[in-house]
DNA sequence: ACCTGAACACCGTTCAAGT
DNA sequence: ACCTGAACACCGTTCAAGT
């Protein structure tokens, strides 16, 4: 749930609340496992302000031009000195993916008469925050953000769907399912909202793209001809809609005894 | 249609056929821009061998060791010297994804009486496809392949989803969301097929993700608490099922008439 | 005309040497 | 005890200099 797809990823957020369990790890070969541990003391550089400085940077430049080199620039020091907060780059993002998700805000209780629409406006305020943070979804694809926050998400969308009176274990996959829709719409979206690449380019693009498809060679590809402008006329907006339109009403199909054919 | 989502990518695979238009470009602000062009006269280097070895590469030691080092290196020469026949490494991936693709077949033509059957099984033959290849779905996220063979499997799909009956513009943006499920599955799913992960710690890592949301405090998260088995107890094969079971019955249920809300 | 070694401007990460 | 400059082993890409 909220795991952005079925995904189990090789290394997945630490929660830094007290109460919680340890949080269960893939191991990993590369060595580069340790924890950060030990608080910051008195100093000006804290995990915190590293996850800011890096969050900002993606938020303005992109996820491509967050390296331990700007983070680190931005915060007035050196990368070698970032590894004393956060034990590599992979737990950086983790630590990114999961303060993005923290902004994500749940309005009410689960209601059963309203599950569908709770999880759509849900999905969308997912999607909203995504669309703040640059191309962020790309690296919150295919984690397991389990922080606090993320798990309270996951709470309450589990609550939801609940509500909606579906059966344990398709519970279970229709909020992964949900979650790497999202996810990954939103990291299909980032790429034409690229700060260098203008509406009127994409527009250009889509154009082009209904004019190739409309001069295929009709014998061959009579079906992309024809379609040649449904293809290319979907906005960004209309496609999520639809996505999670398809989804929810497939969810609200699927038998109470679902279980898959070959076990 | 087949675009891995509604992905409008900057970079799109060219067409090596010679009757097809020329593909349409989003345009790019790095200056690699520039194509190979001439053809390889009486080489042994070729772009063609050149897409062999860099597959070869993904298949036996995944996406992060595709360098156009070890490219260059398994073919005998130096990175330097792939640059005549493609023009970067981002193109260099375009074909690969598209050599991959072409490997899908289709069989039959698209029966009306059979949409639902044949698109389940047209996303499970891309699915085998993704799993022959490491974890190379995740280059394919987000990309338009416009090669010939992509554009085959996209008339194919298309053909079918019209016998189905679906309004034309269900069928476009049915396509996209179909692609993109199949697509980020692969690509979740090749997280955990990682070599370097045995399937034995795959199943420790699995059951203490259960421990961990069973130990949670049950007065915050009593929904993840009472839920742990069922969220970690799905294997892949019926979460992929699951999701497409829930497409394809979404898609079903879609009214002829769909429309966003907010246009 | 074709090819490529060496270089450039980057990465993430480590560690010896400073304070 | 804490911090970090410099180095290491890589990247993708370019280009002068070879044949």
């Amino acid at each position: 749930m909220f795991q952005n797809g079925s995904g189990l990823s090789s290394t997945v957020l630490a929660v830094s609340a007290s109460e919680l369990p340890p949080v269960p790890r893939l191991p990993t070969r590369d060595g580069a496992g340790r924890r950060a541990g030990r608080p910051p003391r008195r100093r000006a550089l804290t995990r915190e302000a590293i996850v800011d400085a890096a969050l900002s940077i993606v938020d303005a430049e992109g996820l491509d031009a967050l390296t331990m080199r700007t983070v680190a620039h931005s915060l007035g020091t050196g990368a070698a000195s970032l590894y004393a907060y956060v034990s590599s780059k992979e737990e950086l993002l983790e630590l990114v993916v999961e303060r993005a998700i923290g902004e994500v805000r749940f309005e009410g209780e689960p209601d059963p008469g309203r599950w569908l629409e709770q999880m759509k406006s849900v999905a969308q305020e997912i999607r909203r925050m995504y669309a703040r943070h640059g191309d962020l979804a790309r690296a919150s694809f295919g984690r397991i953000p389990l922080g606090e926050r993320a798990l309270e998400a996951s709470e309450w969308m589990t609550g939801v769907l609940r509500a909606g009176g579906l059966p344990d274990q398709v519970v279970a996959l229709a909020g992964d399912l949900l979650g790497m829709y999202v996810t990954a719409t939103a990291y299909e979206e980032s790429l034409y909202t690229r700060e260098n690449v203008t509406a009127d380019e994409f527009a250009q693009f889509t154009a082009g793209l209904r004019d190739y498809f409309a001069s295929l060679p009709a014998d061959r590809f009579p079906n992309l001809v024809e379609l040649a402008e449904p293809l290319t006329a979907s906005g960004r907006e209309s496609r999520f809609d639809f996505g999670l339109e398809v989804l929810l009403r497939g969810l609200a199909a699927i038998p109470a005894d679902w279980s898959p054919q070959q076990p």
